[in-house]
DNA sequence: TAAATTTGTCTATTGATATAGACAACTATA
DNA sequence: TATAGTTGTCTATATCAATAGACAAATTTA
C-alpha cells in the first residue's frame, strides 16, 4: 500500500492519458522525482503502464501544458515543479504560519467582498439568525506564485463592519481581526471532503480539467467559544496536502 | 461557492458522462436530494448540463450500476443511497465512536496480517530503525454493509507480538492495544491528501473507476508521546467526509 | 564521426464517447 | 380511455481516445 499501484483502468470514463498524468503528478508530489530530474523515457513509461507510447505522450503533453514538465527533444523530459506543499491545519491554523519553511513567498489576495444575508449554513456556523447581514470575503492564497487555496469567509456584518477594507489593506485575516479586538482565535470545527474540480475551481486555482480539490468547511471561534468566522476553502490536491496538527 | 457549478469541461480527459455522474453523486451526498426522491427527468438534466440526453443516460446507467440510483420506466429515476458519512478525526479518533448516531451497524474486518521489515517511512513514524520487524494489519471498515475505509497499520513486532490474533478476535484496534497495556492513546499527526482511486482502491472499497479517495497517513502515540501505531487509510470521497474535531 | 538514445511528427485503423432523431414501452393523470 | 410525461431501445454520424508503425530531428555517448 506504500507505493502507488501502476495499473490503470480502461472504460472508466477517465481517459488513460489523464490517469497516467495523475500518476506522474502524484509521483512528483510525493517526491519520487526530484526537481529537474529526468522522467523515464516515453517507451519505458508506456511499458510500465501497459499502454502505447502515444498515450504516454498525451499525458506528458498535458503536464507540459500545465507547467509541471519540460520536454527536450533528444534529451528527455524533466520535472519543473516541486513537492506538494504541506498545509497545516489545527486549532491555531493561520495561512502563513508553518508554510515558512517550505516556501520563499506567500500571501493572500482579496478578490472580492460583499454584504449579503446569511444562508442557512452560514447562519448556523456563525450562530446568527438566517438572513442576518454578513460580510463575505473571497480570497486566494498563493505560495511561490502558485495558487494554493481559494476561500470564501463570512463574518457578522454588525460586529465586523469594515473588515473587508482591513483585509484589503493588511492582506491578513489575523491582522484584520486584531483591529476588532480579536487577539486570539481557535479553529472550532473542520469538515473535509474531496471532489473533482468544477469550472470555477479550474479558473480560480489555475488547474487543468480532471483535477481534484480538497474542500474544508470550518468555523473559527474566540477562546471563549464565540463564533467569528465561517469559511469554505478549496485546495488543489496535486499541489497541497493537509497536515492535521494536534493543539 | 455554496452550490456546485453546473458547468462541465470538454476535452478534459474525463468523459462527460463521468463528470455528470460525479455531479449527481455530490448532489446526493450533500443532501440536495432526499432518499427515495426523484431525480429531474433526463431531458431536464441534459438541458441543465448542456449535453445530449444519451450522455445523461450514460451517467445514470453508471450510478444505477453502482447501486446509487434506481430507474423505473415511465415513472422516473430515484435516489437509493443516503448522505455522506461524517467520519470524526481528532486526538482520540477511534473507528466506531462518533459513527453511532449515523449508522446502525459498523465494524472492522481484518483482511490480512504479516510481519515485515520496516520501510523508511514506517520506521520514521514509529521511531524504529529501518528494517526493524513490524507487524502489518490490513483492515477494512464497514458501515451498514458498505466499505467506508481501508487501512494498513504497522506496529513494533517486538512490543506487540500477537496483536494480529488479538485484532482477529476482538475486531477492534483499541481493544487489541488494551491487551498490551495501552489504556489510552492519542493521534499525534495526520497528513491528508486526495487522489483518483487506483485498481486496489476500486477492489477494496467497491468503487467505480474514476472515483476519488481521501488518504490519511497518521501516527498514534501513548499519552507520554511514545509512537505505537503508524497507519495509512483510504476513504471513498463519495461516501465519507472527515470531520476534524478539536481535542 | 558513427551509433545509440530520446523526443517530435506523420499516416492509418479501431473502439469509446457524444450527438441527433425516431419510436416503443410504461406510468400517472385528466 | 386518451393524453402527457417519462424511461428504454434502435439507427446513424461525427469526434475523441488509443493503438500501431515508420521515420525525422536533436542530443548524448562510444
Amino acid at each position: 500500500m506504500i507505493g502507488q499501484t501502476d495499473s490503470i483502468e480502461r472504460r472508466s470514463g477517465v481517459s488513460l492519458w489523464r490517469q497516467i498524468a495523475d500518476k506522474i503528478l502524484q509521483a512528483i508530489a510525493s517526491g519520487d522525482f526530484a526537481e529537474n530530474a529526468a522522467l523515464p523515457p516515453e517507451m519505458a513509461l508506456a511499458e510500465r503502464y501497459g499502454v502505447n507510447r502515444h498515450t504516454v505522450r498525451s499525458a506528458i503533453a498535458a503536464l507540459v501544458q500545465e507547467g509541471v514538465l519540460r520536454a527536450e527533444q533528444g534529451r528527455g523530459t524533466f520535472v519543473l515543479s516541486r513537492k506538494r506543499l504541506s498545509y497545516p491545519i489545527g486549532a491555531r491554523t493561520r495561512f502563513s504560519t508553518g508554510l515558512q519553511a517550505q516556501t520563499s513567498e506567500r500571501h493572500i489576495v482579496l478578490l472580492a467582498s460583499s454584504v449579503e444575508p446569511a444562508s442557512q449554513r452560514v447562519a448556523e456556523g456563525l450562530g446568527l439568525a438566517r438572513g442576518a447581514a454578513v460580510i463575505r470575503l473571497e480570497t486566494r492564497g498563493e505560495a511561490d506564485g502558485r495558487p494554493v487555496s481559494r476561500a470564501a469567509s463570512w463574518f457578522d456584518a454588525n460586529r465586523f463592519a469594515g473588515i473587508d477594507a482591513a483585509m484589503a489593506e493588511t492582506g491578513s485575516i489575523t491582522a484584520s481581526l486584531a483591529r476588532f479586538g480579536i487577539d486570539d482565535y481557535l479553529r472550532q470545527s473542520t469538515v473535509l471532503s474531496a471532489r473533482h474540480a468544477d469550472a470555477a475551481d479550474l479558473a480560480d486555482l489555475d488547474l487543468q480539467p480532471g483535477a481534484i480539490v480538497l474542500v474544508t468547511v470550518a468555523v473559527n471561534v474566540t477562546p471563549d467559544g464565540q463564533p467569528i468566522q465561517f469559511s469554505e476553502s478549496r485546495f488543489p490536491a496535486e499541489r497541497v496536502e493537509l497536515k492535521l496538527s494536534a493543539l
